[in-house]
DNA sequence: ATGTCACCTGGTAGGTGA
């Protein structure tokens, strides 16, 4: 099986590419982020056109996050569970046998901030939850947009963003205690391109030279880590003409 | 480079968030 993630910045704007890319990549399950749709307006019967049942879990203007699948996800819980939140950032479902949490962590704005302090707090709670999910199911995928680049290799220049957001030592301890409950991030269990991001800035030609960062992870629970045959950046959505700021990840599994 | 994009309010621009 296939599975992907994207951050889609507004899945108003970005609908169409998405099911062209769905209709090139029929990837069993994917999680989306930055949907910016209340669920009303979610475009669920386009989905479904598609062969693709769909489970939203969004907010107005800012967040939003969504679970598609082939096979309808089953067990579907939103947000994390006893860490109340007003912000639509999780959606996780089991999809044959594999438990998907897809999730859009908190930017954090800039080290210091009150919403750094929100993004410190939502990944602690984020990885108390995790730590009992594995448990409950042994067979799990983290994806999404993490907001955190875990190395300096993850960073197209570590000198000038040391100690900034997505890069601080603060944010990369975060990341490793998620890799400490039994996760590995599958994009590095293969060779791949040097230079590789997830992202890349609208600003300052960022894609054209790419200037990135790799912030958007699939990580897998040790139990899966064997089955996993794949995984790539797919940087073709980044060409289109009116592209998200960010590339689907995707990973394959026996 | 304060460089772009998306969305909001409230108005035909400015603010916020990323």
């Amino acid at each position: 099986m296939q599975i992907a993630t994207w951050n889609v910045n507004s899945l108003a704007v970005r609908l169409p590419q998405l099911l062209e890319w769905l209709s090139a990549h029929p990837v069993d399950a994917m999680v989306l982020q930055e949907t910016k749709l209340t669920d009303d307006r979610f475009p669920a019967a386009e989905l479904a056109a598609a062969g693709y049942a769909s489970h939203a879990f969004g907010q107005r203007t800012y967040n939003g996050v969504a679970l598609l699948a082939r096979a309808d996800a089953v067990d579907v819980v939103r947000n994390i569970p006893g860490f109340d939140d007003d912000q639509a950032r999780v959606v996780a479902g089991t999809v044959g046998g594999l438990r998907i949490v897809g999730a859009y962590m908190p930017n954090g704005q800039a080290p210091g901030s009150e919403k750094f302090a929100y993004k410190i707090r939502w990944l602690e709670a984020l990885a108390a939850w995790l730590k009992d999910e594995l448990v409950r199911h042994p067979q799990l995928a983290l994806m999404g947009d993490f907001n955190i680049a875990p190395e300096d290799r993850d960073v197209h220049d570590p000198v000038a963003w040391a100690g900034q957001i997505h890069c601080t030592d603060e944010e990369r301890a975060h990341f490793r205690a998620l890799l400490g409950l039994g996760l590995v991030d599958a994009f590095r269990l293969f060779e791949q391109p040097p230079r590789s991001w997830s992202w890349w800035d609208y600003r300052n030609l960022a894609f054209r030279r790419n200037q990135g960062l790799r912030i958007d992870h699939v990580l897998v629970s040790d139990a899966l880590r064997s089955r996993v045959t794949a995984c790539s950046i797919d940087k073709g959505p980044r060409r289109n003409e009116r592209p998200s700021d960010h590339a689907p990840v995707i990973a394959t599994i026996d």
